[in-house]
DNA sequence: CAAACAGTTTAGCCTTGGCTAACAATATTG
DNA sequence: CAATATTGTTAGCCAAGGCTAAACTGTTTG
């Protein structure tokens, strides 16, 4: 049976909506999934050493492995790779730092995290819940609906 | 420099929602979103073979092969997962079908995609947009934000 | 200033989820 | 019904992202 199957209307309810979308859509869907994952981790650790520079002046390892709840190993390879893709500059020992392609994704991820975290408390989520849904969806969420989201969360403000 | 740093309140900006959360719940968050991921892909794979049981009276390796824009070896590989963890019953060179358990995950998976994906197009996404969106954040929506999103839905269609 | 502690790195292992290539089974059709 | 096309499986490769254990560097302090 192929996707062309001239049985599906028989099989399926014909609620349009519901309908399995088109192979091409449906395959893009899990591609642009799949896309996400590969970045969001690299953008979660360049946004959370965005976070700590920030805030604390200065962004070690050791803060990182903790926040993260990861090994300070993983931390170390992870920091090589960031290193390797230009987005942080280290000397052994020594605190990270960002370079400007680092500031410039930190930004972005930290005006994606803010958006969808705000627009989760002005749905009226609980600032616990919020955040960690937040943390989870923020990779997920197309610049259309993020423009969306902060709309929204800008009417409820005026009110 | 530690987490409990004395001059964090001198270097960073004094915005309440805006500041680090404490390490112990900023570590939850990120936990909880590795941990969606590990189950994430499998609910992906259940999710798609009910729908293709439901809409087409069977699941191929094939169909799930092109419509995830995946190998087809992948796909089998990934089913003798599905077959490990008794989500999925096959026999070699024949449709898939699912276990009880398959289908109850199936059911969730599906449920809680319809959610995220009608509370998109309330909000005034585009449907194209809305699925690719629905497709990444519905493993990172909380059951409480869930009912939230189920709950907006039927009030902008009472209107 | 040497010893002890804290922080960092490296080595080596594991699982997951991709891939291609080669082979096997089933289905279709001339 | 044999040849061909489609579908499924297996073997073996790779990168990413975890881990622990051990070695090394830097900092603090008796």
């Amino acid at each position: 049976m192929t996707d062309s199957n001239p049985n599906a209307a028989l099989t399926a309810p014909s609620i349009p909506g519901d309908a399995l979308p088109p192979v091409e859509q449906h395959a893009q869907q899990y591609a642009t999934v799949r896309n996400a994952h590969e970045t969001e981790l690299i953008e979660d650790y360049v946004e959370l050493i965005g976070d700590l520079l920030a805030h604390r002046g200065e962004a070690r390892a050791a803060d990182i492995a903790n926040r993260m709840a990861v090994s300070q190993a993983t931390v170390s390879k992870m920091i090589r790779r960031l290193n390797e893709l230009e987005l942080v500059t280290s000397k052994p020992y020594r605190s990270l730092f960002l370079t400007e392609a680092g500031q410039k994704m930190a930004e972005t991820s930290r005006a994606r995290h803010d958006i969808v975290l705000h627009f989760l408390r002005a749905l009226g989520v609980k600032d616990a819940t919020a955040r960690i849904d937040a943390e989870g969806m923020e990779h997920h969420v197309s610049d259309e609906t993020l423009a969306i989201m902060q709309r929204f969360t800008e009417q409820q403000q005026n009110n």
